[in-house]
DNA sequence: CCCTGATTCGC
DNA sequence: GCGAATCAGG
């Protein structure tokens, strides 16, 4: 796999949003965690909250040194720069929300299907399984504090298994860590994304209307039924299987 | 153990 | 340029 215009793309912008290495390289597909931490630090997007100690260097270069032979000793110092937060509150999503329209139509990209609103979200026995599927990615994520929000349906189901109750009174909303953009108001944002909405990206990365699907996953998937139904395809027979992909951030965009 | 990002270095 | 291996911190 290499770093098309678009996956870099995508690989920045998840990067500055505050996606793990890890949710990046899944979202890409087709990478490791470490590739695409080799590749930000290439791309320079270095500057995250590190576990690793920023400071003494000595001791850094000793542990390098263990592990390799390092001749580069390292310059002291390096000005501390502090990492800002945007001082505006965070454009969040608006409690009511139009179901997703059809906003970015692209031969490459997943067209949102024709969608009811999701007063039914989940139908147990949608069976597009397991004989023969081409996994395009498939573990779920543990779940992370990120903000709740709204998805296209208009709230978030769980699944009854997994309920949580409200021990804690009101999650903080995050503040966005960088670049903020506003015009998406209806939109899932990379921001919102979490291990339970549909992550199946509308339109292209970088682009104005960019965002995801949003709808409730297919439980065990990172996509809603619907997308399920695009990512995971039976197989054909290789002579007449179909050219075409599938793949989420994946194509290379005509132009 | 799991996770995280950082760094090095062979390719 | 790429990314596996390896590191260290949480």
């Amino acid at each position: 796999m290499s770093w098309t215009d678009e996956r870099i793309e995508t690989l920045k912008t998840m990067w500055e949003a505050g996606q793990t290495a890890s949710q990046i390289a899944e979202a890409l597909g087709g990478v490791s965690r470490n590739a695409v931490i080799g590749k930000a630090h290439r791309l320079e997007l270095q500057a995250r909250p590190s576990p690793v100690k920023p400071n003494d260097p000595e001791a850094k270069a000793a542990a390098a040194t263990a592990a390799a032979a390092t001749p580069a000793p390292p310059v002291a110092a390096a000005a501390e720069e502090p990492v800002f937060v945007s001082p505006e509150p965070a454009p969040t999503a608006p409690p009511v929300v139009a179901p997703p329209s059809a906003a970015a139509k692209s031969p490459v990209a997943p067209e949102p299907v024709a969608d009811e609103p999701a007063e039914h979200a989940d139908d147990p026995e949608e069976d597009e399984d397991e004989d023969d599927v081409t996994p395009v990615a498939a573990p779920v994520r543990a779940p992370q504090p990120i903000l709740r929000s709204v998805g296209p349906g208009g709230f978030l189901r769980q699944a009854p298994g997994e309920q949580q109750p409200p021990s804690t009174p009101a999650p903080p909303r995050r503040l966005v860590p960088a670049k903020p953009s506003a015009e998406m108001a209806n939109k899932t944002s990379l921001l919102e994304l979490n291990d339970r909405i549909c992550k199946w990206p509308l339109g292209h990365p970088g682009e104005p209307d960019f965002h995801f699907c949003g709808k409730a996953v297919n439980p065990g998937f990172p996509y809603c039924v619907d997308h399920c139904g695009h990512a995971y395809q039976a197989q054909l027979p290789r002579r007449d299987r179909r050219p075409t992909p599938p793949l989420p951030f994946g194509g290379p965009r005509p132009r």
